[in-house]
DNA sequence: TTATTATACTTAGCGTGCTAACTAAAGAGG
DNA sequence: CCTCTTTAGTTAGCACGCTAAGTATAATAA
């Protein structure tokens, strides 16, 4: 038995959110398995390329919105692959700064086309304008759940803020 | 250092879909542990009522877009806390039908208010129309996902096709 | 009927993100 | 200076979804 279209829809969003970012996980670990990486690692040394090496730990943390725990692993595997280093920094005796070698970098390179091509797949016939709908309303989701977590909390009825 | 609204959005697509369906289900989790209930348990539940009783397990895994496997754990669980029950199928050998107990009716009846309050909360300042347009979207995703994993492999170049 | 295949369930182990508890260094205030 | 708090990193253990392997029943084919 198969999922018609319409069944798919069934989903709650919440159910739904995760269900594509496993299926979307799931295909990029497959295009990304000969390269020896999972998703989280090819995530991670993604956003270490973007933002640039010689980040700290905590740094990438927070711009992979990820745990600083979360990430530990992750790094620790990356540099069991050589595929990163991690140096104390010279100016804080806590941090350490994290760095592609020169494998990391030559697989970055490598790991862009299976990403597009992942990205195009998973996006066919989904106009432009609605992707952008759906980066800014899950943007806005994220910050409603910071927003919430903090200050107001659900217990108080506050409905006409909101 | 607290991301801002503007630095929310550079995740990629599934980055930032994993990371609102964690945060979406950790909310939830804080809202429903008072009820002795994570997730993936309230999760099954509703869907259970909404499905109705005497579904079988493989039904409702379905129905939640889980594996089977996956569910098992939840289902024990969830039997454990007297929540459910499961009885073997009278045409079928094989299956065994899920039913809800009357203190897991009981229980989903709890649920609701918590839920919707939580969607209220973290959909706030989101147009229907917006929401509309991302449910689209995501079913689109997991179709192009389900489609992609069977027929026609990424391997092959087949820009013209999607 | 018997043999083969498919299905429903079960269990076990893996990968990932989380929180909690801990260490060590930095910063703030006295 | 010394103490208190904060911060970066580390480790350990939990929850959850996944796949793989195995069992029992059903369905199909010879």
């Amino acid at each position: 038995m198969t999922l018609t279209q319409e069944q798919l829809r069934q989903l709650s969003v919440p159910e739904r959110l995760g269900r594509v970012a496993r299926q979307w996980q799931a295909i990029a670990d497959k295009e990304l398995t000969p390269l020896g990486l999972t998703y989280p690692r090819w995530s991670a040394m993604w956003k270490l390329a973007r933002i640039g090496d010689g980040v700290s730990q905590k740094q990438l943390a927070e711009a992979l919105e990820l745990e600083l725990g979360s990430l530990m692993r992750t790094l620790a595997q990356l540099e069991e692959q050589e595929l990163i280093t991690r140096k104390a920094s010279p100016d804080d005796g806590r941090a350490k700064q994290v760095f592609l070698t020169n494998s990391g970098h030559a697989l970055v390179k490598k790991m862009e086309a299976k990403i597009l091509k992942v990205r195009r797949a998973l996006l066919a016939n989904i106009e432009d304008e609605e992707i952008e709908t759906v980066k800014k309303v899950l943007a806005m989701i994220s910050y409603n759940a910071n927003h919430m977590s903090e200050a107001q909390k659900l217990d108080q009825n506050n409905e006409e803020e909101v």
